[in-house]
RNA sequence: GCCCAGGUGGCGGAAUUGGUAGACGCGCAGGACUUAAAAUCCUGUUCCAGCAAUGGAGUGCGGGUUCGAUUCCCGCCCUGGGCACCA
């Protein structure tokens, strides 16, 4: 017998698993498919990672036994590879992204087959690959003609040193992450998706496998409230502010109105009075508290100012001054009806000198707002509040609505959070939005036919200071002729938000090789949606909810038969190192390179499932994997050693039945960690005990899914026929695992005073017969009188001596 | 501030329809093999007292329900994640 030598033997199988075509997977046999899909990693010069591998390795465990279990398992794994890394290293290094992506797509393919997990490669992707983005592109032409597609002013960070527009990611708190500068706003013209029309269909959840805390996330990210608007009429009816409140009970308590800066009603109402210099100063504070303050924990000053207007509420009849605010977003109708029962109403009004009513108390009793510091946020009894004083307010609140809808001021109304989809990005490595902008026709969209528009490959990356993309800087791209009347024209020079192509990647994976469509209607059909989805939490609301929501239009579109993208959705934790995120600026990136290298695939993959539950990440150190190293040369040497020698054969069978069930139970859970453990028991145990054939067979179909090299070598050691992947998942005989002799606690008083041996179906009287022999258990009992006895079959024994 | 998840030995973690807390692994201590070391194997390992049998304490803190609570209830503290002026 020769010590198992990881690496040679690793290497081995992988290429035998090559040139057999393995893992190629048959897409015309919908018999019991399954896709396993885990989110596909962006290529960056980091290469594959310690995260990577906790979320690729349990995921091809788990496509790994579903094969074993008789499914026709379909694994893809492509590359998200358009996005800002690329881009930035071009400005800094001159490297085309193009080639710097290649490069990095390469290196992790290699990486990826050293891990040996059974990636389909004949059907791979790139969201970068023209062949990929021309149907990215097809999408957004879709939207576009269905008036899902929008260009609207939006606002940009625009840093003023760098001159140049900045991601989301590349701001902090207010900050260019570069050269530390205040980013300010700037106003461009932009493409939005509408999101916002499918706010109510994406809260529907309930044909979904997914975390609770991921829906719950999506919920609120969502956000959909129910309220209503109320109209105030200003006092001489030249018009009627509408407000939006999900608490019309305080109708009556309403003593202003306050408005958003945003508000395009504003200036109407300041134009040319002696209010319209005050409203520029405070917008001006404003726009700059918008940034740094706002989103910062000191940035809740509520600041403002009167505009000259009054309302009349509708409840009261009362004359209402109109304010301005800092903190009314245009969310809603943006427009705020604002009163003590709301703290930041209740700040705002103390630091203007606004009346302030209460109509609300514990006990409906009037109570005064100059004796309170804040604002009375809790439910009570409503006074002063016309016919439904004496109520309780949240009885009162649907009765408020009626009333108001009767007298025709006010109705029921539903808002979401969620807002429209912000897809333009100035920069240069994403998919071109084809648009072409013609003098005479206007917008113009790219013909079907005239897809891809081609990403040029010679762009001149210096950030320009129009805040446009580097292809504006590109004249071959950008001036065209107008597919509609072939004059001169201009191409759209934004690209895609990177979201976008990763929103439909999922339905690209069956049909990756196919030419004149995205996607096969047969095959979409029968392999979706994905049965298994595995990837990290961060994704809840953004990558996740745009996926559904890209897949809702296309079914809506009649592209394709079912609504939802992803039937099962499962997160692996995070893994940090010393506590923090692993990330290239705070330089404590692990690579998984050198423990590959050192133990191989097998017990790198082992040890990250052994850390832990899957779903809960960890910190990061390899003191332990030696143990896992260990146990793979215990294995090793089990199944290397003589079969003949067996002391206890029945100890064996019965522990052998009891592995399958307990390893079996804990893949059904994603509890690898578990399950390991249970096999090193096994493995100790027939160590000492000696094993047989048979057992050597079934731990080693039992560890094909954690360890696919080990196994796939031990089965030729065994003489089992090529691929331990495809046999069989072995199965337990229920008979075999029943224990005849349990071992049970006896207490006395709750305490655990002893143990004794019982036949599992041992009545109450045996089992006090054998606990009274007990000498131990005696001494207690002799203290008193035994008031009571408690046996619970298989648990426990216990007494109450008094 | 609001919404989630979680707090168990020196460390990673097991065990919850309430029933012997600490499986498995790391580390540590002692022993075997070796000229020696590494590797490997064996024994022990929650803490306190005891040679031991055994006793006491113990699952973030304080209460409660129960014969019995890591598990259920109430009130706190801490850590991680998400949202954050959404009316």
């Amino acid at each position: 017998m020769q010590k198992y030598s990881a690496r040679e033997v690793e290497k081995k199988w992988q290429e035998k698993w090559k040139s057999t075509n393995l893992h190629t997977v048959d897409l015309k046999d919908f018999k019991d498919k399954y896709y396993n899909l885990v989110m596909f990693p962006y290529p960056s010069g980091d290469k594959l990672h310690i995260g990577h591998w906790y979320n690729f390795g349990p995921a091809d465990s788990w496509a790994r036994y579903m094969r074993m279990k008789g499914k026709n398992v379909f694994s893809p794994m492509g590359f998200d590879s358009f996005g800002l890394p690329a881009e930035n290293y071009a400005i800094k290094t001159g490297v085309p992204p193009a080639e710097s992506t290649k490069k990095n797509i390469e290196y992790m393919k290699k990486q990826l087959s050293e891990m040996g997990a059974m990636y389909d490669w004949n059907k791979t992707l790139a969201t970068s690959d023209p062949d990929y983005y021309k149907w990215t592109q097809w999408i957004f032409l879709q939207l576009y003609k269905n008036d899902m597609a929008y260009k609207k002013e939006a606002p940009v960070n625009w840093c003023p040193s760098c001159k140049t527009v900045l991601a989301n990611e590349q701001v902090q708190d207010g900050y260019c992450e570069r050269c530390q500068s205040e980013i300010s706003k700037k106003d461009l013209s932009q493409w939005f998706f509408k999101i916002s029309n499918y706010a109510e269909k994406l809260l529907d959840y309930d044909e979904l496998d997914w975390p609770e805390k991921t829906i719950l996330m999506q919920k609120n990210w969502i956000g959909k409230s129910e309220g209503c608007d109320i109209d105030f009429p200003l006092e001489d009816n030249s018009e009627i502010l509408t407000c939006y409140t999900t608490r019309p009970d305080t109708i009556f308590s309403v003593t202003f109105v306050v408005i958003s800066p945003e508000h395009p009603l504003v200036d109407e109402f300041v134009k040319g009075t002696r209010y319209e210099e005050d409203v520029r100063k405070v917008r001006k504070k404003i726009n700059k508290q918008t940034l740094i303050e706002r989103t910062s924990e000191g940035g809740k000053d509520k600041i403002g100012c009167f505009l000259g207007k009054y309302v009349i509420n509708p409840a009261t009849k009362e004359k209402t001054p109109v304010y301005l605010a800092n903190f009314v977003l245009m969310y809603g109708t943006g427009v705020v009806m604002a009163n003590a029962h709301d703290q930041r109403d209740f700040e705002f009004a103390r630091k203007y000198n606004i009346p302030l009513k209460f109509v609300i108390s514990e006990n409906g009793k009037k109570i005064d707002s100059k004796d309170f510091e804040g604002a009375y946020t809790a439910d009570g009894i409503l006074f002063d509040s016309g016919k439904f004083s004496g109520m309780n307010n949240r009885e009162a609140l649907p009765k408020v609505i009626k009333w108001l809808e009767g007298i025709n001021y006010g109705r029921a109304t539903v808002n979401y959070k969620l807002r429209d989809w912000l897809i333009s990005r100035q920069r240069y490595w994403g998919a071109p939005i084809p648009i072409i902008y013609c003098d005479k026709c206007g917008e113009v969209p790219v013909e079907e036919d005239d897809l891809p528009v081609i990403l040029p490959d010679n762009v001149d990356f210096s950030p320009r200071s129009d805040g446009k993309s580097p292809l504006a800087n590109h004249e071959g791209f950008k001036y065209c002729k107008c597919p509609k009347c072939g004059r001169d024209a201009e191409r759209e020079v934004d690209t895609m938000d990177t979201f976008v192509c990763s929103s439909w990647y999922f339905l690209r994976y069956p049909s990756s090789n196919l030419k004149n469509k995205p996607f096969d209607n047969k095959i979409t059909n029968e392999w979706l949606p994905v049965d298994m989805y595995i990837g990290g939490p961060e994704h809840a609301c953004m990558h996740l909810l745009y996926a559904r929501f890209i897949n809702m239009v296309l079914h809506d579109l009649g592209y394709i038969n079912f609504t939802e993208p992803f039937d099962k959705l499962v997160h692996q934790g995070m893994i940090t190192k010393d506590g923090a995120k692993m990330s290239k600026s705070k330089g404590n990136v692990v690579s998984p390179d050198e423990f590959v290298e050192k133990y191989g695939s097998d017990v790198f993959r082992m040890y990250l499932m052994f850390m832990g539950p899957f779903t809960e990440g960890g910190d990061w150190n390899d003191s332990g994997i030696t143990g896992i190293a260990r146990f793979v040369d215990k294995f090793w040497n089990l199944v290397n050693s003589d079969p003949r020698k067996v002391k206890d054969k029945n100890a064996l069978k019965k522990n052998l039945n009891k592995l399958i069930k307990k390893v079996t139970e804990d893949i059904e859970k994603m509890h690898f960690n578990t399950a390991i453990a249970a096999l090193m028991e096994f493995v100790n145990f027939a160590g000492k005990n000696g094993t047989d054939k048979n057992s050597k067979k079934v731990i080693t179909k039992l560890i094909a899914p954690l360890a696919p090299h080990l196994a796939e070598e031990c089965f030729d050691v065994l003489d089992e026929k090529y691929s331990v992947a495809d046999s069989k998942w072995p199965e337990y005989d229920p008979k075999l695992i029943v224990d005849e002799l349990i071992t049970i606690g006896v207490q006395v008083n709750g305490k655990v005073r002893g143990e004794i041996e019982v036949a599992k179906d041992a009545s109450k009287e045996e089992a006090l017969e054998i606990a009274k022999s007990d000498e131990n258990v005696m001494k207690y009992l002799s203290k008193g009188k035994i008031v009571k006895d408690i046996y619970v079959p298989g648990k426990i024994l216990g007494f109450v001596v008094k």
